[in-house]
This record gives structure tokens, sequence and C-alpha cells, in this order.
RNA sequence: CGGGAUAUAGCGUAGUCCGGUUAUCGCGCCUGCUUUGGGAGCAGGAGGUCGCAAGUUCGAAUCUUGCUAUCCCGACCA
């Protein structure tokens, strides 16, 4: 209500650095993706969001499943003293849970409105997952008691609730969707095998569907997941040149299995704790996909995740000549589908063709087919990609290969563009000037020498707003000094500040 | 939870300081005609407990008090 409309005003992203909340907002709500809920830091998805989301679920889905993940559903609610189990977990938790206290409503005494009943009050406190580590340890107790049972690799698409203080349409909601898997291993090789693994899964997904560049790394002590040893993850910049953390895989080592007691007889005949990890993503992607590549036209989306790869929108007078056009629009649309491209053929006459134009370029349709008069006369369309929005005419003979090619010229383009973007924003800091230079000046990723204390991070952190986002996997060894306490380091970490 | 702001039709708003006829304008919506290669034009029409509740007053969108909700900035977080 509140909400500001800065969309057909604004020049260019870089320049309006301060609105890009809104015009963030701005981009997401008319592409028609979600809207704010009734609910407060709730959203609702519209179904063009969560056909986007499906898209992308499908394909991680798949991935996991060529990894030898199978799918598992756990409950919702979770008995409050499972939380209590493993002291770092419930520091990291216990400030944003959801508390289920009773189960029935009634009648208020003057009848004037419904009120929670307090003789129904729950013995135990059930909690909404904030995610799901402790009930599904409980239950891996009884699932696991030989090395034969092992590994465990299951996955569970689910929501989960997280009471935020400030709540960001899709980057941060009171709910949301994700992907939580959740393993066991005899070894912890083995676990960090699949830590790693995963976390290359996620970035396979960013970099090649996506078509968003990420860096993977590991976190800082400080950024840690609440109960990990060790927690990977992709960091990708946004357009602001404010980090997002895209996904996390966690070496939980056998922390959640001590505070479950989850053992298992080896082959020594030994009883050992079971290793652990757990990862995730989140509905966040869909954040971040609307902010790496949108532009001020709307949304922008790789073709390899995009709901609807292809429009095509008929130019018509009169409904003869959009009879013809759309004898040759539906043959066009039937070749297409064959080679498993999605397109829809919008030929309602309660708009116009301009109208849909915009309609669709809004949408982040990645290419348009636009058939007019001029085009029946010389067996032509017109095409039109979405991320520079260049047009050709293009005879309809061969439409079909063009398209295809177009479509992964598309994903490309939107990548190398992306990329560049990342590679122009990270800059090394030698020194404590120059860091908080390039921070204020540019933003970005900031490359710099940090002497490995949280300590330090913290201060970093107070001083200048920017976190260590992650530790680069195959980061070059070099000798230098911290910028801060100008103590040895032995290499260089990512700065930068984040959403 | 701290600081700041706001709440008027589906959306965006004027009016509030300084109370006074039937609450302003734009978008959208409905009807008709004309239009259709980049968000059409004209004409007509529908749509409002002015966030909620009390109070002051002959009279409240406007003043007072309380409540609620939302937004922005912090702290928190994927």
């Amino acid at each position: 209500m509140q909400f500001t409309y800065i969309f057909l005003m604004a020049s260019n992203i870089t320049s309006k650095e301060e609105n890009y909340s809104a015009w963030y907002n701005d981009i997401a709500l008319k592409a028609d993706l979600a809207e704010n809920s009734a609910v407060r830091g709730c959203m609702v998805i519209k179904p063009y969001g969560c056909s986007l989301w499906e898209n992308m679920r499908d394909i991680l889905d798949k991935m996991f499943k060529k990894t030898g993940h199978v799918n598992a559903y756990f409950p919702l609610f979770i008995p409050k003293s499972f939380f209590s189990r493993e002291a770092s977990h419930v520091d990291g938790f216990a400030k944003e849970c959801a508390v289920v206290t009773h189960y029935r409503l009634k009648n208020s005494a003057d009848n004037k409105g419904i009120v929670v009943d307090e003789s129904a009050k729950l013995e135990e406190e059930l909690i909404v997952r904030p995610t799901s580590e402790t009930i599904i340890w409980n239950t891996y107790k009884n699932w696991i008691q030989s090395y034969r049972d092992l590994p465990v690799l299951c996955n569970q698409w689910a929501n989960v609730v997280r009471w935020e203080m400030r709540t960001r349409l899709f980057l941060r909601t009171a709910e949301f969707l994700w992907q939580e898997g959740h393993t066991a291993h005899a070894t912890a090789e083995e676990a960090l095998a699949e830590t790693e693994r995963m976390i290359n899964i996620y970035a396979d997904f960013a970099q090649n569907y996506m078509a968003m560049p990420v860096i993977k790394g590991r976190k800082s002590a400080n950024e840690r997941f609440a109960g990990a040893l060790d927690t990977y993850c992709i960091e990708a910049l946004m357009q602001d040149g404010k980090a997002l953390q895209a996904g996390t895989s966690h070496f939980l080592g056998q922390n959640f299995a001590k505070a479950f007691d989850v053992k298992f007889l080896n082959k020594e005949n030994q009883l050992d704790y079971v290793w652990a990890t757990s990862w995730g993503v989140s509905t966040r992607l869909i954040g971040a996909l609307i902010m790496v590549h949108s532009d001020n036209n709307g949304l922008v989306l790789p073709p390899k995740i995009a709901p609807l790869q292809v429009v095509i929108v008929p130019v018509y007078k009169d409904l003869d000549t959009l009879a013809k056009i759309s004898a040759i629009a539906e043959r066009i649309k039937v070749d297409l589908e064959s080679k498993n491209i999605s397109v829809k053929y919008d030929d309602r006459d309660s708009y116009r063709s301009g109208w849909k134009f915009n309609e669709y370029e809004v949408k982040g349709v990645p290419v348009r087919i636009t058939i007019g008069p001029r085009d029946l006369e010389n067996e032509q369309v017109e095409i039109c990609r979405r991320d520079t929005l260049e047009k050709q005419l293009v005879s309809q003979a061969t439409l079909t290969s063009t398209v295809e090619d177009l479509l992964s010229q598309i994903q490309e383009n939107l990548f190398n563009k992306a990329a560049q973007f990342q590679q122009n924003n990270i800059r090394k800091a030698d020194t404590w000037e120059e860091f908080t230079q390039i921070l204020e000046k540019h933003g970005g990723f900031v490359s710099a020498h940090w002497d490995g204390t949280t300590q330090t991070e913290e201060i970093i952190k107070e001083k200048t707003k920017a976190t260590i986002r992650c530790i680069p996997f195959d980061n070059p060894q070099e000798d230098g000094k911290c910028i801060l306490t100008g103590k040895p380091s032995k290499e260089r970490v990512l700065f930068a500040k984040a959403y």
C-alpha cells in the first residue's frame, strides 16, 4: 500500500542504488510472481511465480535423484524438547520460532468472537519447524543400527517458518519453501565428500540453469550454521553490489548424532556415532534470479527455467486476418513444442498487441514472436529477444531452429553478462583505507587478508557492515597482512555487504 | 525490539496544518463507438464504514486519546 512506483522513472539500475529495494519489489510484483499476504511477513506466491519455482524444483530434484538421494517427508511440528538437545542449534533458532501452545478455539463468553480455549493447552509446546534437523535425527535413530543401513540420503521439499523481525519478499519471508537434505554416513570422509558434492550441485544449478555465476567457498566460523562443524556456500552478487547467499551445505560432524544418540555398529563390530550433513536452497533463489538479471523493463528469465519460453503475439485489424495468423501460429507452436520448447499463443482479442508486448516483457519471457499482415505476405515473422530487446525478421521455414539457437544464446548471454559483472566487482584491498573506500564507492566483493579471528571479523562488520561471505575453494595461498590488525595471513577472503 | 514515517475505491493519490455542501484526481474495471506493427482514443457508467474504537463539537477524513496494521532504517537471518 505504501509502495513507491519508481519502475518507469528509473533510467538504469546502477543509478538507482538507493531505490534498489523498491525496484526489486516492483519487478517481482509487476511480473506477477508474488504479493504480500494478510499474514505478517508471509507472501502469496502467484501462479507465474509458482511455476518458476516448480521448474527450479524439478531440475534440482532430478539432480538430487541422480546422485542417489530420495525424497521423504517429516512433520511440520517439532516438540520443544527436541531443540534443547543440540546447544548451539537452539542458540541459532530460538529467537525466531513460531510456537503452538493450544489446540482448540471456542466462542467467547460474551459470544462476540472466537477465543483460545485455555483448557486446551498443550502439555509440551510444538515448534513450527524452522529447519528439520532435530525431528529428522530423532527419526534416523530408529532407522540406523548397522553400517549396512548407511548412508541415509534423504531430501525433503517443505515449508519452514522463521519469525524474522524484518522480512523482504522472496529474500526473507516468515514462511518460505525450500528443500533440505539430511544425510547420515559411516565416516567423516564420506560426510565431507557429500557436503562438497552438494555444494557443487548447487553451483551447477545456479550457473548452468539460473545463469547466475556464484563463488563457492566455506564460511568463517562466525557465519557457520548453528550446529555445524563446517559450512560450504555459494555466494552470488546482485546488481546493486550486495552479496546474496544462494545455497549452503553443512558438515555437521557427529553433533546431531550425539545429541539424538544415533549409533551404528561398524564392520569391526564397534559402536560409533554416524556422521551427518545437511544442505538446502529456498525460494530465495527466485529473489536472486530477479536481482541478477532483471532490467528496468521488468523480469529477465533464463530460458532453461522460464515458465514460458516463447510467446506468439498476433497483430491484426480484422478477424479474417487473425484467422490466417492463427493458422500459422498454431503450426509454429506445434513445431516448437516438438522440440520441447514451451509456447503460448496469445490470441486474446480483449488486449491489444502493444499491451501484450509489454506484458510479456515485464514477465521476462525470453523470446517473443510477432505475426502480422506484413509477415503473412512475406512468409516471415518478427522475433524479439528479451535480454537485448533486439528484433529480427525470420522466414517461417527456418523459424524453429532459429528459436532453438536463440534460446541457448540468451541463456549464454545472461550468464556471461552476469559473470562479467561479478568479475568486475571483485576488488583486492591491501589496506584498511582501500578496503573501506571500495565498499563505499563500488560495493561488490572485496578480496582481502584477514587474521582468521572471529573478533576481527566482528569489528570489521561493525565498522563497515561488510561480512566475510566466504573463503573461496582453491583460494591461492599468499602471505599478507590482515587489513584491520596487520597480523600475518596466508590467504585472502571475500568480504561484502550482504542481504 | 529501538529510531522515523504512513493508513482515504482494486492500485496510486489530493484534501488534514486552519473542522463546514454531494471527499479530489490518475490508473484499472464495466458499456458503446472508433481503433490495433510497442502499454489506444472519445463518450457514458459502477465502485468509499476516509485503518479500528472512544472523545471534543451544532458539525470530524481533518482536532484529542487509545489501539491495530503497514513501510523505511537498525539489530536478527536463508
